[in-house]
RNA sequence: GGGCCUUUAGCUCAGCUGUGGUUAGAGCGCACCCCUGAUAAGGGUGAGGUCUGUGGUUCGACUCCACAAAGGCCCA
């Protein structure tokens, strides 16, 4: 008789097999179509915000791993704050204009951006801008983020732009925007100055050469000369084993007849017509060397065995001096410029390489443009913006730069100014986005000053009143920002937002006040930002303005530069959060890389600091970059490039999702094919688990079929006691944003206390016992409660599969249409249990694997195969077997063996004896446990006497 | 070259911080076994670790200290 027809087993449209790149699509359009984000907005209305601000990615490409990664973080997030409770709500945006997205375009529709009108290439970039956003956003969605998609921020909107202008008129009125000549990084490909943000570092092949600069008559020569007698004098007394009287004669005969030569080493040829000066350390000796071919060189004494190691020749120290001693009125001659190179010191001279006496040339290096300040440098810049030499650098006029790295040398080599040339291997800037080598180049730039009216200051000093997570980012934003220098905020670009500024033809000053500013927001509120390009001058300028320097009412130029991206992204907390009635300013969250310290934390800290004198947020979240298995960054050119598409398409956007909730984010993540593939498997362990518990659930009615607590089976009681702490700890682990540790737990819980043990106990009961019987119903009763508490503890990072479980639920156990719109489970305290409860049941858990090891010896030795099957007798201490006398049967139950015996062991024996026989009870047919014994009566064969009753209470009813 | 971070089984992570103490834990994977009423599922057992290395403090260190190596990020 086949009695399975009798029995309650588990059914469930809930397949085993997720097919997620199938079913995830469904899941989105239920969302799309349920408008599940207003939804979620609506039922959030007046709880307590908690905000996080999406960082801008560039709509210039499809979205990578990295971007998936942070997406998907910041997703988890929002889903949790607002699971718990908050108004949390999403508004995502975009970073449309700047150089990234200029050559985009660029690429894209084959401009010519010589031959092409502004305003044109800005139409085409706004095109591939707003094309990418489209895209981005398709992808974005489907990994299953839940956000205001409709109405994401962009950077090209005229509100956006209007503050753009607002807030540089603000920091304006703070004193904290200047004008002025500065050295800044420039890439002569792109023609435009780049932010330190856009530099990347990257090993170049640069010339090496030392060149003479001849001393010009004057205290130092002087010195000098005095230092050979002394020199020749000492020598006399006492002569030192590495010269000769010799040298010094020589030296003595050489000074008589010319000038020695200052020696500097540049690895920058091309930046010589810039010299204006030769910077030596204060503190270091310097010397007059004479070398083995027979030159007088200036230089500093530690250098020396560099310098022979290099070049090849020998030097002789003839006499020395500090560097502060020798600076004094002293200049030398430039090489091949009629021109004075004056000697300064420099606390910045280093003694690692070159001579000790640093070419400085202001125009074309920071540290350079520095020292132009305090020693009054004329600062010259004789390279034009494409990188060519202009007339200032006499004979090499019309070079490129590359040009001139090679000519000046040969140049200098002929008229015998070089002492020695070659080549070195260094880490040198390029410029992010056309790879090329960058350099530097002193122009007219637009800057936020940082020391003005303590910027900088006030930025340090918030720091420590936001959360870092992980702790070590305070540090390191400190020394961001206390080591950043002004920050240049003018692009020669077109795809951006132009600097609210004219110029007045009269007397060339620049005009920014209040009422310019006001105009100018006025018309990109109406206009967009295009409307500078439309537009003359005098039409944006109220009528009759007049220049506040000069009074002028003549003709006004409208400033062409365009604002840094970062000026862009970095006041989007007052383009939206200061503007949305939805969000609210500050944020709660900030989360992105951890490129982002120098970048958008950095700069919006600086707008928010001077505009609003606080920060734009209370905390800072980072995140590891995500490189391959062998732990390498992805780049095209290893083919270890990762399309998360691809991801989707082959796993499903729940096992990217679960894999990043995986890992230990805040450091680097290693993800690669075996990753996501192991990261499924435990996927797959889940979702049965809970396949398992719907399964059993499709006859239970929890409004009138619920067991009360304390009428529950102990061991029922027991799972919620499980499912208890787990909650606990997992809303913890959640809110420190240790996703690692709410997948590790949960797949335990899952794994080790679900399937291992509880519902393997209990399959006996919920399939054999009478469907409405208490014993049944108290099993269901737990599985309900943790079916609902799973699937709404899993919901921020298995968005889909918790949706799909809520899904194939009875109805009746759904709040709600979407598992998006219920709150955090609230399971009351008594489930947690009693301090004894828990040790209880630790220890009859302990039991549990003592007799289980026997039971595997069992097994091995072809005893039995079954638990089911064994006969157990159990030997303890004499109180321990009193403890555990009256709970014989539970033991016997989670142990599923057929018979446990307890026995007392010998005398003070301690620990404990199992023995294991194969049972002399008999199978019985409908529930498969062994009893001595079965009905003989027809039609009841071979049943037991549970199962017996079970079947005569069942056709009663 | 300077600063910061990371390094525990094949993989992903616990443990270590202000309390150093018997055989260092989990899940996955793997091997073997069981089950066939969660079934392209489920259960059991097991093998895997010089806790990156070297010194030091200590009766005793994965845990504290110093140095080093590898990798990463930032800055020069």
């Amino acid at each position: 008789m086949d009695y399975s027809k009798s029995l309650n087993l588990p059914q469930t449209e809930f397949p085993m097999k997720a097919s997620l790149p199938l079913r995830e699509p469904q899941m989105l359009k239920f969302w799309e179509e349920n408008k599940i984000y207003e939804l979620v907005q609506e039922k959030s209305k007046g709880k307590p915000k908690k905000i996080l601000h999406d960082g801008p990615p560039y709509s210039n490409g499809r979205i990578h791993l990295g971007q998936t990664f942070n997406k998907i973080l910041k997703d988890v997030v929002v889903k949790f704050w607002t699971l718990i409770g908050f108004d949390s709500p999403y508004v995502p945006g975009w970073d449309t204009h700047g150089l990234p997205n200029e050559l985009e375009a660029i690429k894209t529709f084959k401009i010519n951006r010589k031959a092409i009108e502004p305003i044109e290439l800005r139409k085409k970039c706004r095109e591939s801008a707003l094309y990418y956003v489209d895209i981005q956003r398709e992808q974005f969605k489907r990994l299953g983020i839940r956000a205001d998609w409709d109405h994401p921020y962009l950077t090209l909107d005229p509100t956006y732009e209007a503050t753009i202008v607002e807030t540089f008129g603000a920091m304006a009125e703070k004193g904290n925007i200047y004008r002025g000549k500065k050295s800044v990084y420039w890439c002569y490909t792109c023609e435009t100055s780049l932010a330190e943000a856009e530099i990347e570092y990257k090993e170049k092949r640069s010339p090496s050469v030392y060149v003479k600069f001849p001393l010009k008559e004057g205290k130092l020569l002087k010195t000098l000369r005095e230092g050979v007698n002394l020199g020749l004098e000492a020598f006399k007394k006492s002569p030192a084993p590495d010269r000769t009287l010799e040298h010094f004669e020589q030296a003595k005969a050489i000074l008589e007849r010319r000038t020695p030569d200052v020696l500097i080493w540049t690895t920058t040829p091309w930046t010589l017509p810039g010299n204006v000066a030769i910077a030596l350390h204060p503190d270091e000796e310097y010397c007059l060397a004479l070398s083995s071919d027979g030159q007088l060189y200036f230089l500093a004494e530690k250098l020396i065995p560099s310098v022979e190691k290099t070049t090849g020749i020998k030097l002789y120290v003839i006499t020395g001096l500090r560097g502060s001693d020798a600076v004094q009125d002293s200049v030398a001659s430039h090489p091949f410029l009629a021109r004075d190179s004056v000697l300064i010191t420099q606390d910045y001279v280093t003694m690692e390489d070159g001579t000790g006496c640093v070419h400085t040339a202001p125009g074309h290096g920071q540290e350079d443009f520095e020292a132009s300040k305090t020693h009054h440098l004329p600062v010259l810049v004789p390279v034009n913006a494409q990188g060519v030499l202009t007339d200032e650098a006499g004979p090499f006029a019309g070079l490129k730069v590359e040009e001139a790295n090679v000519k000046i040398p040969e140049y200098l080599k002929e008229k015998g100014l070089l002492l020695h040339s070659g080549f070195i291997e260094h880490s040198y800037p390029h410029c992010w986005r056309c790879r090329n080598p960058v350099i530097f180049r002193a122009t007219e730039q637009w800057f936020v000053a940082v020391d003005t009216h303590g910027l900088r200051q006030k930025a340090i000093q918030v720091l420590p009143q936001i959360q870092w997570h992980p702790s070590w980012g305070l540090e390191r934003m400190q020394k961001t920002i206390e080591a950043r220098p002004d920050w240049c905020i003018s692009r020669q670009r077109t795809w951006g937002v132009p600097l609210p500024v004219f110029y007045c033809e009269a007397c060339e000053k620049p005009v920014y006040t209040k009422e310019v500013i006001h105009a100018v927001k006025t018309l990109f509120l109406k206009e967009g930002a295009d409307s500078w390009y439309v537009h003359a001058a005098k039409d944006i300028l109220p009528p009759g303005f007049a220049c506040p320097h000069c009074g002028s009412k003549k003709d006004f130029r409208k400033e062409m530069d365009i604002f840094d991206v970062w000026f862009e992204s970095g006041v989007s907390h007052l383009a939206v959060l200061g503007t949305r009635p939805s969000l609210g300013w500050p944020a709660q969250l900030y989360l992105e890389g951890p490129d982002q310290y120098r970048g958008w934390f950095q700069v919006s800290l600086l707008t928010a600091i001077s505009v609003k004198g606080e920060s734009p947020y209370k905390e800072i979240l980072t995140h590891g970059w995500t490189l391959d298995l062998e732990g390498r960054a992805m780049h095209k050119s290893l083919g270890n490039v990762i399309d998360p598409m691809d991801v989707l398409k082959e796993y499903g956007a729940d096992i990217l999702r679960l894999f990043f909730s995986s890992v230990e984010f805040k450091n680097e993540i290693r993800i690669g094919d075996k990753a996501l593939k192991d990261i499924g498997e435990a996927y797959r362990k889940i979702r049965n688990t809970c396949r398992f518990l719907l399964g059993n659930l499709y006859d239970f009615h929890p409004e009138n079929e619920q067991v009360p607590y304390h009428e529950m089976l102990e061991i029922d009681r027991w799972a919620l006691m499980r499912l208890s702490a787990l909650t606990e700890r997992v809303f913890e682990f959640y809110e420190e944003y240790d996703f690692h540790l709410v997948y590790h737990h949960l797949l335990n819980f899952c794994v080790g206390e679900m399937s291992s043990i509880y519902l393997d106990i209990i399959k006996d009961r919920l399939y054999t016992f009478v469907a409405n019987s208490k014993e049944r119903r108290s099993a269901q009763t737990a599985l309900h409660q943790i079916l609902l508490t799973l699937a709404r503890v899993l919901s921020p990072i298995l968005s889909f599969t918790a949706e799909e479980i809520w899904q194939a639920m009875p109805p009746s156990f759904r709040t709600s249409i979407s598992v998006q719109l219920v709150e955090w489970p609230i399971l009351p305290k008594e489930y947690l249990g009693d301090p004894l409860f828990r040790d209880r049941w630790d220890k009859l858990l302990a039991l549990r694997e003592i007799i289980y090891a026997e039971l595997e010896k069992a097994r091995q030795d072809n005893l039995i195969k079954q638990s089911l099957e064994a006969d157990v007798v159990l030997s303890l201490p004499k109180e321990e077997c009193q403890t555990w006398s009256k709970d014989l049967d539970l033991l016997k139950q989670l142990c599923m063996v057929a018979k446990l015996e307890l026995k007392p062991l010998p005398g003070s024996d301690k620990g404990a004896n199992v023995e294991v026989k194969r049972t002399s009870g008999q199978k019985c047919v409908r529930c498969w446990q062994y009893y001595d014994t079965l009905s003989q009566k027809e039609p009841y064969v071979g049943i037991c006497n549970r199962c017996f009753q079970v079947l005569e209470r069942t056709l009663k009813v």
